[in-house]
DNA sequence: TATGAATGAGTATTCATTCAT
DNA sequence: AATGAATGAATACTCATTCAT
């Protein structure tokens, strides 16, 4: 691999600024004080941080009960600031909420199995380990589904991916001969609300561990 | 989203309407030009008519999007008058609330059946009507519930009464000789939620009438 | 004239509200901790004494440059009072606005007189004594007309008013046979302007005296 | 709204680039990687985007409405190099007006010619001319004149300009044998600014070119 | 008991200006 | 000379709460 590779950082690829062209001006740093570079460096842990602020305190509080001010203070930035990057407040939400399902997105693919019933186990228990490490995103999402004549970009990405969702469970469970595969993948939709929504709300006294495994034996054994 | 914890309760009927016994405090008042029972009944239908505005208000709009002046104008009375009644906004959601849970357990009695699979039955039947007229209700408490932070008391009331209803299905399914009831009374706990955020958010959408058949004869079908 | 006539007051009458019907209620006082007509008077106070203060304010500094913390603050009233009695800061300025225009509304009738001569003298002196009295009014007006983006009713306002007076000055130069009363007409409507506009900005130094007297000269002299 | 003080000035054609000169401060900044001649054209360019931008933004939206962040944008500059040439955003518009009346200065001189009727038919075409062709500049002029407390510069300028106009006026009236110079030079100085505010305002629907025919006819035609 | 005028702390958002680089 | 991230004071507006009557 030629040594000039090394010069191209993602970072200085990713860049959409045209400045690190080597000219003059660039090397004299007479143009630019700081390299595009640096800022975006600066932009994005600026941008970080808020997010950061914002989504802890808005996914504690609720959405209406956080304000810019709050956040900013949180973030340690003024609340100028916030509007070098966002919009509005509610531009910052939806950014927060892009993010956030970005991260789960990726995951599905590698749950599938050849076999119908690991498959299924895999969702399940794919399922409980996101609650249990972002139990604070899940809390966020529920409360901004709720609020549908708000927050509706929100509500639509829900459902869309709840309908997808439970067509896949259903052919896992035809897979598997399981009875009534139309009627209990919608069961098992509710389920799976139910029991975040439970655990989301009474968190350690909830029995996960238990509600976990009797799922997996309910809906994965092989007969 | 917590729904079924609502249902059921330890304090079984309280008086809903406590406030017409004669205190001390009302009896001493009689140099008003009013008769103290008048009084009061002046008081009784000025509280019923600010809580079922603030009701019907806040179940459309959620709590903060609901003011007081709003609710004031929609009973009738004035924004001061509220205040002799509640000591504040939060006060008057409590009591709305408390009230609605209240409601709830008069039912419970009357689904009593020496059957326990019809009790189970009406219970079913009684959670989808519920659902069917009375969704801003629900909507309600599912919002409240969510913001653990500012509405604690709902988060308690919530949970106390879990418990008491897992126990309840529990003894009937132990009646009924349903296989594993401490998890499957657990897991209906968890279905009764998500059918009903389930519902709650897509409405029209959703198959109630298909769950509700799905669940009595997944549940109380005799053997 | 029976006695009872002096029991309606103008101020009773013209009361929105049906308290004032002497009942039970209303004479020991009872329901209504004010009278209404109380009330509405002191209303009229505090929304007489921000539109004051917004006037005087407004047309010194300008619009935009006037905050509502200045108003309310030159008022001696809160900020939140303001939102009592006006919608928002530009509803505020259109009902200074309007007011204005009423005061100065009823007088055209009073100039008119049987010569022509003598009306477009009346016109003349009337104009002149407007903006030795009311400059701030004028100049505000101006200021507004110019922003026509932002205040489209006070640029149609004006427009109206312009043509409406162009065209009566018009019949009365073809009455006194005044030579090309078409293009006159519009050149006097010019003069006016335009004199407005010079008073208005240098004040003390512009020869309004001569002015008039030249105006009157020159168009109302009898052949 | 004194457009025509704009038309004259008593200081006669300064340089309007005075910046090209070399200074004390451009010849002793030797150790800089560029010629100090070559920094001052940068200097001068960078300068006249700034204030282009500025004016043509301002013109358009109003002071108040133009923002730095905007006028930068449209300069191609960074909001910090504003400042290196302009103490503040009021200093900014302040050498603007002061530049856009230097142009006016410069062209009276060629309006000038040995009959005093057809100067003073120069001129009318003149005022016409950028009326039509310069609208947005006598807007802003307008707008400004009229925010004095703010603009207390732009006011100073105005009313300066208008009295050497008015001699100047005068003495070509004197000159053609106009009866009563004295007040008449004062209405056409009224006159002009009349037309202007009209034509601003109503823009269209305004007879400029009658108006422009019957001043020239009324004033300058030879008896 | 009842009113509603009045308050003031709170909200999101804007923008001229500063300053490290 | 030039940049643009960062600031903070200012803006219009909202609303739960108080209190004189």
């Amino acid at each position: 691999m030629p040594v000039n590779e090394y010069f191209f950082t993602s970072e200085i690829c990713n860049s959409t600024q045209p400045y690190l062209i080597l000219t003059d001006r660039s090397v004299k740093n007479i143009m630019s004080p700081r390299t595009p570079s640096k800022n975006e460096e600066i932009r994005q842990e600026s941008m970080k941080r808020i997010k950061e602020a914002a989504f802890s305190l808005i996914a504690k509080q609720g959405y209406d009960a956080t304000s810019i001010a709050q956040i900013a203070k949180e973030a340690g930035v003024s609340k100028g600031l916030m509007y070098n990057y966002f919009e509005s407040k509610e531009d910052l939400l939806e950014k927060l909420v892009t993010d956030a399902m970005k991260e789960g997105d990726h995951v599905i693919a590698q749950l599938l199995n050849e076999d119908p019933s690991i498959t299924l186990r895999n969702i399940i228990k794919w399922f409980f380990k996101e609650l249990r490490e972002r139990p604070e995103y899940w809390r966020l999402m529920t409360e901004l589904t709720f609020r549908i004549d708000k927050f509706k970009f929100v509500h639509d990405m829900a459902t869309e991916k709840m309908k997808g969702y439970t067509v896949f469970i259903k052919e896992l469970l035809v897979k598997i001969d399981y009875p009534n595969p139309e009627g209990e993948s919608k069961l098992v939709g509710a389920i799976f609300d139910g029991i975040a929504i439970q655990y989301l709300v009474i968190r350690d006294d909830y029995p996960l561990v238990e509600m976990e495994k009797f799922l997996i034996d309910k809906y994965c054994r092989k007969k």
